[in-house]
Formats: structure tokens, sequence, C-alpha cells
DNA sequence: GGAGGAATAT
DNA sequence: AATATTCCTC
């Protein structure tokens, strides 16, 4: 007779549990839904995992009193695989393919800006430490686009966990094939294929550069910081020389012809560029409400990733597409000063180069 | 080996 | 067309 209600309390106490995770669970879809075009598996998953739980729920009300019913092993099969792809997620902290080992507070020391930005994402996790690495991770490697789909502020932890997971894997998946699809190839000239399997093209997220643009500052300016020095000085784990110098190569061409011919539609609000040090960043810290699709502008997780930087851009070009996207265009080219630009003509290599040809 | 610039691929 | 990667030269 104890045994029996005792049981029947378990029971009681195992659907009060039921009910509130599907509770939770369906407060978790609602907000996938609004995703539902890029994760569609993610908003199945949790629909799949609603409808185990509720089985189970009818299933303790009714017939299966005693023992295990059916839906209990559905819990600890299907619905146990389902919240098994989210779960491990908490304990996988090296699912980034180029983990930044070395981005950690300690490095930030020197980049004032780091400490802020480490305020700005409004982790509240246990194990912040080794969150905030993979995160990091995520944050300065990812696709721009996958990574904007994450901006909203009002996803709770697990949520944004989940998303991140299927967006990791559907990276893998996207790099297996491209591992098969493209050995080493041979065709083309210049860059491509000569010489085996072309790198994985790589996008420069807001972070990565504002990390860039730092170590610009800090070393005097584009032309006269180096690569080396630049990664140096960027921490970041797995970014290469080759990277940085053809990043810098890029500030440097736009640097050079900083106004393009974009006129007509400009906002009244132009952007007024000072060149300090040889970079040009924005004259005031404007709040000029460059408006993310999203709506209100959020600093979650991903919050960095939010802040308009094409106007740290030479120009106002698309330079900072992969960056910022489109925003861009909202910025202006008129109204530029230039306060002092350190060896602004082109290198005297060049020339040489130029001579010995001719 | 590192840097700058150009060529090339995506 | 813009941007990342690779090659060439110094």
């Amino acid at each position: 007779m104890i045994k029996n209600i005792s049981t029947m309390k378990n029971y009681n106490q195992k659907r009060e549990r039921c009910c509130e995770l599907v509770e939770a669970l369906e407060e978790e879809r609602r907000k996938i839904n609004v995703f539902q075009r890029e994760f569609p598996l993610c908003l199945e998953l949790v629909t799949q995992a609603i409808e185990a739980y509720k089985r189970e729920i009818s299933g303790t009300t009714t017939d299966n009193v005693y023992g295990q019913s059916e839906c209990s092993e559905q819990t600890t099969g299907e619905c146990g695989r389902v919240l098994d792809l989210f779960i491990p997620i908490k304990h996988s902290s090296t699912f980034v393919e180029e983990v930044e080992e070395e981005v950690d507070d300690k490095d930030d020391d020197d980049d004032d800006d780091d400490e802020h930005e480490s305020h700005e994402t409004n982790i509240d996790f246990d194990d912040k430490n080794m969150k905030s690495e993979w995160l990091k991770s995520v944050q300065l490697w990812n696709q721009p686009d996958a990574v904007v789909s994450n901006n909203r502020q009002d996803h709770s932890q697990e949520t944004t966990e989940m998303m991140v997971e299927l967006i990791k894997r559907n990276d893998e998946a996207a790099e297996k094939n491209n591992n098969i699809q493209s050995p080493a190839t041979t065709s083309g000239g210049g860059g491509g294929g000569r010489r085996g399997q072309r790198k994985h093209r790589r996008c420069w997220s807001q972070e990565l550069h504002r990390r860039f643009l730092n170590a610009l500052k800090q070393l005097g300016g584009p032309h006269v910081a180096t690569p080396k020095q630049i990664r140096e000085l960027m921490k970041v784990d797995g970014l290469t020389n080759d990277e940085v110098k053809s990043h810098l190569q890029k500030y440097r061409l736009h640097a050079r012809r900083p106004s393009q011919t974009t006129p007509n539609n400009r906002n009244s609000q132009t952007q007024h560029f000072v060149v300090v040090g040889g970079i040009w960043v924005p004259q005031t810290n404007h709040s000029t409400a460059n408006v993310v699709a999203s709506g209100e502008t959020t600093t979650g997780i991903y919050g960095p990733m939010v802040n308009p930087l094409s106007s740290e851009w030479p120009s106002h070009s698309n330079f900072g597409r992969t960056i910022s996207e489109d925003r861009s265009r909202s910025c202006s080219n008129k109204g530029i000063f230039r306060c002092s630009s350190p060896a602004m003509s082109s290198s005297t290599r060049t020339k040489t180069k130029d001579a010995k040809i001719s």
C-alpha cells in the first residue's frame, strides 16, 4: 500500500515535470519559430520532443499507472535522442573548427575594447570561461549570416545553444562536402589550384575586424603596421599572416581611394571620418541609427556583431559587406577629414619592380 | 621567412 | 563587383 502511494507520488511528480518540460519546450518553439526558415530542423526537433513528452503525459494519466509506459520508453528512446542533440552541447567546448585557445581574458589585457565586449554579451553561463572561449570562436569565425541570425536577445541560452549547434553541424557537413568535392585542382592560373587544395574561404567578422583595427591603431596605422605585428596583436588563434596581409591589403586599397562615386540617396546625417594615426575612424561615437533588419538592436551573445562597423572602413563602399552586409550603404564618404597619412604613397618597391619590368 | 603587390578564384 | 587566397618578387 505504501509502495503504491509512493509510486503514485512518483508519477504525479513525473507528470508535473513533464508538463513543465512541455511548457518550456513550447516556449522554445515559439522563439525558434521566428527562424523557421533558418532552422527548420531545430524546429522539428523541438516539436518532436514536445510530442514525445505529451505522449508520455497522456500515458501516465491513463492506463499505465504502474510500470513503464510505452511513452516512457519513448522518452528514453526518441525523446532521449532528441534531447541528446541538445544536451551534449554544454559539454563540447571544442566544436568549432578553430578554437581560439589563446583568446581569453588574459590576452585581452591590452585590448581595451574586449573587456567591454564581454559585458556586451550578457552571458550568464556558469562555466563562463569555458563557454566564452568557444562563443568567441564562433563569433570571430562564423559566417556573419548565421551569426546575425542569432542576434535576438530574447533567446534563451538553450535556444541559442541549440542554434549554434545546428549551425555548426551544418557547417561541418558542408565542409565535408567541400573536402570531398573539391580535391586538389590544377586548373586556373594565379592563386587557385596551383598548390593543393584551396584554403577554406574565411570571412572577417566584425569582431575580427575590430581586433584588426585595434592592432592597427596600436601599431600606428595601416601603412606602418606589418601583417605579422597585426596578427600578434590580434591574438586570434588560427589566424595566419597571409590572412592578415590580405585583409591589410584590402584595407590599404580602400584607404587609397576613399571617395568612390556613389552619390544620390544620402541621409542628411553625414558621417564624418577622421584619420587618427592613419586609421579611418568615425569622428564621433555616432548613434546614427543603423537599424538592423530584426528591429531592436540587441547585445546578446553575438552582440558585437550587430554594431555597424562599416564606418570603420576607409571608404563607404561594400568593403565591409561580409561584416555587416549592406548596412554600410547608410554611410557616407562626405565630410572626411584627413589629419595625417603616413606613407600613403605606394611603396617604392612597386616602382623598382616596374622599372625592372620596363 | 616576412612584406608588398598582383593575379586569380569564389 | 567585391573579397579572400595564392603567387611572385624583393
